[in-house]
DNA sequence: TTTTTTCATTTGTCTGACATTTGGGCTTGC
DNA sequence: GCAAGCCCAAATGTCAGACAAATGAAAAAA
């Protein structure tokens, strides 16, 4: 009846898990100090090692760390967005990578809620993030940018358009789906068409932020999805004329 | 001027991070097993121990799997979203808790994508999510439900809603923000009044659903947030009055 | 051929030891 | 009294070796 994670588990997860739904409840509070691996290991009635990997888990969670030398110990972390950046954005590439999702999928759920950040993009843009997008802009011009270095550019220029929402929670979320994508969209043969194509409709986007107009930003990511979609049938076909 | 992570870290973080990177670079591929812990230790000049503290991490993050006996050994995960979901949750749990994210703003993010969702859902619905929805509804219509159990039928009505958009990448990310609020939506007395109200909504965007009419669907969601909003005011305020 | 037994392999756990880091307290010198 | 430097205890990081337990495959028995 017990939570199937810590039912038949190993001594070392179960140990984590109780530290880590001490942590969840509020028991152990941020920034407090864990007893010692020796006294742990005497509270639990287990030896050091198992101790050790317990907290070894937790760490790779970013759910304590861990500090040497006399004052030293495990520490409840406060949990930063940096930290859980990294974390989304390993799992997202792996959901991806593992082809548990379709590209389209991924596509549709990223510019859904790319869409859902235009109105408080458009509300809230500083003058810092349309330096942002426009810097950004200004690079993929370049036509001797090679086409990775033309994925991460576009990469930047939607992370400064999700931030403009000014909202962290989204930027989080966002992080993990745009970035999620790079590796797929990486083997995209930008031509110098398909550059064209989706400058003309960043620098709409950027135009109708900086005029508040949240309903231009939503119809020209609608646009850039379809053709996001479109480019990436072409990788799918070509990817599967290689494998048949 | 290579990755913070592995620089000066410990010798079990480096390894586990050689090995996540093997993975997320496609090196090594779902289901193949890696190397018994003493050839790892053998190849990477260490201690079992050490071995065993990096595969912990991975397998804290569902990178791995373990497997006693003969043939056993750690195997690369396909990662899947249940296992993802978990994580998930638990983040967005303590990125709250820990007032890194302020309710307003997680409220905001919640509902901004879970408008992201309502075309798709009012498009692809099924019997299958009114259904689930209808009954949810039942359930909040009963006089003495506990605050604790109307929450929890809230968080279920709205994953229908999600699921209903047919794409597992929305259900994912929107689960950690609907179930990472749920703590802080513990706290809230539902009253008489408040659930009528929260009810009124729920049918008109089942009513909504099920008509295909995504509108209707958006606008009972932005009614929905401010209510929300509205009564999480009231938890922020009786809290710093029990503070002050 | 089928069943049983044996066995090698691998992970899980324990014990004990030493290295390294680090802050606090003590000593020393002024 | 005060500051600088030294020493030391405490804690994590790492290592080596051992045994327990699980498990599938090979060998032996039916």
């Amino acid at each position: 009846m017990k939570k199937s994670s810590e039912n038949a588990a190993d001594l070392s997860a179960r140990i984590a898990g109780e530290i880590r739904d001490a942590i969840v409840a509020g028991r152990l509070i941020v920034d407090e100090r864990l007893p010692s691996e020796a006294e742990l290991a005497n509270q639990f009635n287990v030896s050091r090692s198992t101790v050790r990997e317990a907290l070894k888990r937790l760490a790779a969670q970013s759910l304590i760390r861990t500090q040497r030398g006399a004052t030293g110990g495990a520490f409840v972390n406060r949990l930063r967005f940096e930290d859980a950046y990294g974390q989304q954005i390993t799992t997202s590439t792996l959901l991806l990578s593992m082809n548990e999702v379709s590209f389209d999928v991924a596509c549709e759920a990223r510019f859904a809620m790319e869409r859902a950040c235009a109105p408080l993009a458009a509300e809230r843009r500083g003058p810092d993030h349309l330096a942002r997008m426009r810097a950004e802009i200004a690079r993929q011009q370049q036509p001797d940018l090679s086409d990775e270095a033309f994925c991460d550019s576009d990469v930047a220029f939607h992370r400064a358009l999700v931030d403009a929402a000014g909202n962290p929670v989204l930027s989080y979320q966002l992080a993990g789906a745009v970035e999620g994508m790079l590796p797929l969209m990486n083997m995209i043969t930008f031509t110098a068409r398909s550059r064209e194509n989706i400058l003309r409709l960043h620098i709409e986007i950027t135009d109708a932020l900086e005029r508040h107009d949240a309903d231009a930003v939503t119809e020209a990511l609608s646009a850039l999805e379809t053709y996001t979609l479109q480019l990436g049938q072409q990788v799918i076909v070509a990817r599967s004329a290689r494998n048949g």
